[in-house]
DNA sequence: CTTGTTGCAATTGTATACAGTATCCAATTT
DNA sequence: AAATTGGATACTGTATACAATTGCAACAAG
């Protein structure tokens, strides 16, 4: 039997993840340690020790005796963000696909379908976000790289939010299902350098445009 | 007037993790809360906080109810933490180089020299790696790529305790050094693509000679 | 001997209480 | 009026106290 127990923190930290991510928290804003410690029915210890995990995961920043902030990334921020995330992702994609099972490529195919219909059906937008998480994730496993994964997957929560807009805003994913099913492809097919090519366009050109959004 | 406050869990991050890298608590043990707040005279509050802190870093693993131990890095994850801190660190070098000025480069002599000396010293071989990250860090800083920045910062933090392995079984620095040279006139003249096949051998050199170490 | 069970000690997780710091505003000085 | 001081307020930082969980040892049953 599996319990699957959860601190109070662990708890507390993905309710603000989620709070931030969903722009239920907007970026800049302060976050009261008694307020949320108040909403979340703990004590403010569970809160301060959530809000340093956050931290460490980029979406909250710390300062001493005045608290915590949602980060707001500027501009420069972003595109910086989104080209790491392309360096990594292509350095993973790369060694992933010789690796790549038929069970893999399959499971890749079906996320890439759930995100068919969570776009088509309205309200279901946060979904396709995390469907798009999962998809990119799925295409790294196979390179058997840990460590880069976990910075990747950070990255990617740190994208996050601003993805979302991109979404709200149209466009952004009209582009991305596409692009989606001809990496695929190339990963079937085992074309290394085109799969590489086109991941990095996908990744700097999403940059590109939320950076326009942000500007205006 | 700048009175620099420090917080309390400050002060224990930076003691756990010195302990960490020195050697002082070895890879695998675990860190009882109690026994640090105890040695540094604060309550467990701070030490928790610290070890959440030095959990994000990399140096110590947290498990639920059970405790916290220095993490204890295998031979692949090694391996996989040179590679990604050559991948990173070429980006950054091949992006500052075009951007280095004449002072950043004379600073850089500087911390060589300072190297130098150190390492002739017996004693001081701990600040020897000090001014190894900090030489490897001024090269970067051109970059102006603050995120990547602060994630090459924090791999080779992760590094430091296997390099320092390696200064002390002999061989590792006695290449460094005119590596480290060669390197820096790479820079001077800007050789980009000199300069990163340069630093990536570098790197993953160092890489194998400590999982050699590792491995016997 | 093995297996399960119970209870205790050690240790972590969390609440509460208090100490310290930043911020704002009114009173005071210049 | 502008600058400075004092103190009230609202927070964060930390200590202490208590609750919950784990690991282990002693023991009972098979």
């Amino acid at each position: 039997m599996v319990v699957e127990y959860k601190t109070r923190t662990q708890v507390v930290v993905e309710a603000i993840r989620e709070k931030i991510l969903t722009g239920a928290i907007k970026a800049g804003e302060p976050l009261r340690q008694a307020a949320l410690a108040d909403e979340l029915k703990v004590s403010r210890i569970p809160v301060r020790e959530a809000l340093l995990q956050l931290e460490a995961e980029g979406l909250v920043e710390f300062e001493a005796h005045k608290g915590a902030t949602a980060t707001k990334l500027s501009a420069e921020q972003v595109t910086e963000l989104f080209e790491l995330r392309a360096l990594l992702e292509c350095e993973l994609l790369r060694l992933a696909i010789p690796n790549l099972t038929e069970a893999e490529l399959a499971q890749s195919e079906q996320l890439l379908q759930q995100m068919a219909s969570a776009f088509h059906d309205v309200g279901t937008k946060s979904s396709w976000s995390e469907l798009n998480t999962r998809f990119h994730l799925s295409l790294y496993k196979a390179a058997d790289r840990p460590l880069t994964f976990e910075i990747v997957q950070n990255l990617i929560v740190n994208s996050d939010r601003y993805i979302r807009v991109h979404l709200l805003l149209a466009g952004g994913i009209n582009k991305a299902d596409p692009e989606h099913s001809a990496l695929l492809n190339f990963c079937r097919k085992r074309q290394v350098k085109e799969a590489c090519q086109l991941l990095h366009n996908h990744i700097t050109g999403a940059a590109k445009e939320i950076v326009n959004i942000l500007l205006k």
